[in-house]
DNA sequence: GCCATTATATCGTATTACGATATTTATCAA
DNA sequence: TTGATAAATATCGTAATACGATATAATGGC
């Protein structure tokens, strides 16, 4: 306990460079006609170990409860962004795979978003310095 | 360019990072009562130089058009949580200010937050090293 | 004093995650 | 094997909230 007005700026500071970042990749990920939480949901997928990402994974890496990621994955589905593919070793479930589409779309996201955490680096790590 | 799993898997992680500690953000502000915005509107406040938090400061701050702040400052004061007043300088202008109750939510919050950076610092660290 | 700008407010709307609930498949105990 | 429970996904109505469009009032440059 005991905090400072260091303490509360640095909460602050915190919350702004995390909102800071969010409306960059916002931005970006509406350029190329997707929302945030699209984006994210392909994000995860591809950084799945070989498609072994379902629709529990997304939930799961999203922290969102099951039914809304499968809504999620609806949507993606929708516009070709992804396909949904019957497990072969549990009925219930779906492998989710990139379309070739979706592959570039993410591609170029996460080359500017390197790039804009790179940039936002420093001042992350002097913000988590002074908690 | 050219992105490796890496790269996407550092993407990932720092997403996922980041939404723990929304997740967690958001569970410590609904025990007090708080929705996540009106948390980090208090915040803002509270960290900014003595009294000279306006609603468009806390749109700046939040990365919020004014309208919305707007709409965020006044359900903050139908719950008493702040005080707005007639600036002095500026007859546009409202100064915020919290009410001793939001002081004591607010330094609770920040308590816990504190730790809890403290203990996603090393990964947080581990992953932007990654990028 | 006029006009553009700034600060704040109001209202209707769209988005989206959720709760409640349902369906299908899997698992495990007896 | 059967039966019960749990897990994975889906559907639908709802609530929350930031936004766009628009408005009002105050400021400041000229």
């Amino acid at each position: 306990m005991d905090l400072s007005a260091v303490d509360y700026k640095a909460l602050a500071d915190f919350r702004h460079a995390i909102r800071s970042f969010l409306a960059f990749s916002e931005g970006k990920a509406s350029e190329m006609g997707l929302t945030p939480q699209q984006h994210q949901a392909l994000l995860a997928i591809r950084a799945s170990q070989n498609g072994e990402a379902t629709i529990g994974y997304v939930a799961e890496r999203l922290l969102l409860k099951p039914h809304s990621a499968s809504e999620l994955v609806a949507r993606l589905e929708s516009i070709s962004l992804l396909k949904r593919k019957p497990s072969e070793v549990d009925g219930r479930q779906y492998n989710l795979t990139l379309s070739a589409k979706a592959e570039r779309i993410l591609r170029e996201l996460s080359a500017t978003h390197r790039e804009e955490l790179r940039r936002l680096r420093p001042m992350l790590s002097e913000v988590l310095k002074q908690l």
